[in-house]
DNA sequence: CCCTAAACGAGACGGTACGTCCGGTCTTAAT
DNA sequence: ATTAAGACCGGACGTACCGTCTCGTTTAGGG
């Protein structure tokens, strides 16, 4: 069985998106039916195959601070994204995910999994007092991993590594304020009067 | 040719995702050959249907404050994504994006225009002082289109306006901050070291 | 396969001309791509289906006789030849081996068949003594199906079982005479001396 | 008008049998629109300009006999058919007759114009008293025309001039002959006798 | 000499068929 | 009894072509 996503994983890096069921089949020498035996569908091989592909888990560092376990998370995280090849199966990934219905639970599996590893550090650091208790960590995951897909997917501006530390600091800072109470905001901000002050 | 995107509407909304060119064609009352006499593939038409259907621009409402902007701006959008057809809009968008050349301009095209809306209204915002200067908004932009597209096209969990007001808040703590030298966070921060103390 | 020419005859004998290849593999219950993947075009499964349907051998009678063979054998043919749906066949044939490379190879290879049939009986006659020794038969078979098949495609004369005795014994007439010298044509013919002389 | 024709000439010449209307229509510099005008249907302009190709009618010669003049007009028709573009262009011709109502009347008009020069030469040699009076000449004439357009159309054996004597020669036997009683072939040949006679 | 009407070029259009490509199931022969 | 090989049905894809149907534009002839 391992063969056989080994030959799908060689199959795929080899050209764009016409990797048929029998394409891989052929490639991993091996019939058909024995593929649909394991698997309910196209769609499901293939995710597994890429999944496997970027499974590659950065080891996550406990460097002692938040902001510092975010940015190497995060500059770990986009430097593998950044690469051709996973990001053409990032893409793969999720072009199967929404045409295949067991495609998209493995892509849920594999997404929550990656959800897991980021919502673990943000933990750590609300145990360290770095982050105030009783927040939501939802909006945050999904504004980092939303980030690198949308990038991904939609291929408008390409991830790099050096988005890390900006974003890594915005994210703290934004935990930090989480549980503030609205009403600074509705009123112009002390820090806008002060620029405000400062650009007269 | 509007009768033609109306038809593929009309026959995108009846079923899942078994809309082929011939199905168009025959719903529009259209040859095949129209089709690709405008089109330059499937997806192209299936996106420029899809786009079409979610184009509807929430009017972007100038409340004053850029909080309430934000606020405004996320909650109508959030509310027309968590509709059940948006939503499957969205994930049809995005997989004939991923699948089709032409598609995938399509689709690039119209998220761009997307970010611009969001972009004008943070700019308006730095304008009026609520955010410091010389600031990237990419990585802001990014990080709530992406939160957006993430969970549409996941579905780990669904879309909500309730995230609109949590969210706005987050991003603008974000920009406020995004100017701020970098050594408050190189160092545990004063927050973090009380809560050690605290700890303690 | 036997299944799908059986289908395809059925379903050629109902209409015209409008076989389409999608036709034929829904009359016969079968995928468009088990028919291409047996023939190399439309072309070459419908010749191969009309050349199955006017492959009745007459059997080849041996009346002792050069000219009852070949009456018999005339007779045998041009019967089958004069019916309407032979004729329909011939025609489509034709029509089909005319525009298709593997519908004219076909074609060739039946009608070769049908020529040796003719030339067996001639070569038969020869071996009697009906025939001279060194005559080559090529002209006379391509005479023979010259005259059905341009009756057949050009419709303007009906072919008959009538025609057969006066062309067989013309036939044999032309047979007997092959050999002889060219002299005597060249000159004007005893007969038409003869004739000349009456008339004056 | 006479520019379309030759414009069809030109360009089928050029291509096997992939003259479709827009084809012509482009290369006379024309509309579509009108083509139709003036012809019914595709295959009634193909076979138009195909009849024309071919209609270089070869001046019948008097030459004073009939086999001789049968074997000049036998030698310049088959010469003519022999080469390549007439030959493809009959065949051209025979594929839209078959195809096409309107393409069929004018092949017939075609065919039976050729049919009468032939006629027109037997009738000079019956008058001439080459040949018995009261003689049939259809058989005959369907052989020379089926002779040259089976050869042609099946392509087992090219048509050449060289074939032109012996035909005539041939025809000449037929037709002497055809008013004889059938007795003698009913009977053993003579000649078959005589064979016997030696082979005993 | 203009002005209307027919003929024209250009080409979009509805249809129909072609031949190709896959997905997923079913069959067969060999191990 | 599991496998590799691959035939099979179904159905979509994108292309080609036919004959019809507008469009403006040109040409012609009658006023």
């Amino acid at each position: 069985v391992a063969i056989l996503d080994a030959a799908a994983e060689l199959l795929r890096r080899g050209n764009p998106a016409s990797v048929s069921v029998d394409t891989i089949a052929a490639a991993a020498g091996v019939g058909k039916q024995t593929i649909y035996r394991w698997w309910p569908s196209r769609g499901a091989v293939l995710l597994d195959a890429m999944v496997r592909g970027a499974q590659r888990q950065p080891p996550v560092a406990d460097t002692g601070t938040l902001i510092d376990d975010l940015e190497a998370f995060l500059s770990a995280t986009f430097r593998a994204a950044s690469s051709a090849t996973t990001n053409s199966l990032l893409r793969g990934a999720m072009a199967e995910g929404l045409r295949d219905r067991h495609g998209a639970e493995v892509l849920q599996r594999f997404t929550a999994a990656r959800r897991d590893v980021l919502r673990e550090i943000l933990e750590r650091g609300q145990m360290r007092g770095d982050v105030p208790p009783a927040v939501d960590f939802d909006l945050v995951i999904d504004q980092v991993y939303g980030l690198l897909w949308y990038r991904i997917l939609i291929g408008h501006t390409p991830v790099t590594p050096r988005d890390a530390r900006p974003l890594a600091r915005a994210l703290v800072v934004q935990l930090r304020q989480s549980v503030t109470s609205t009403k600074q905001f509705t009123q112009p901000s002390i820090v806008a009067q002060r620029a405000r002050g400062r650009s007269t």
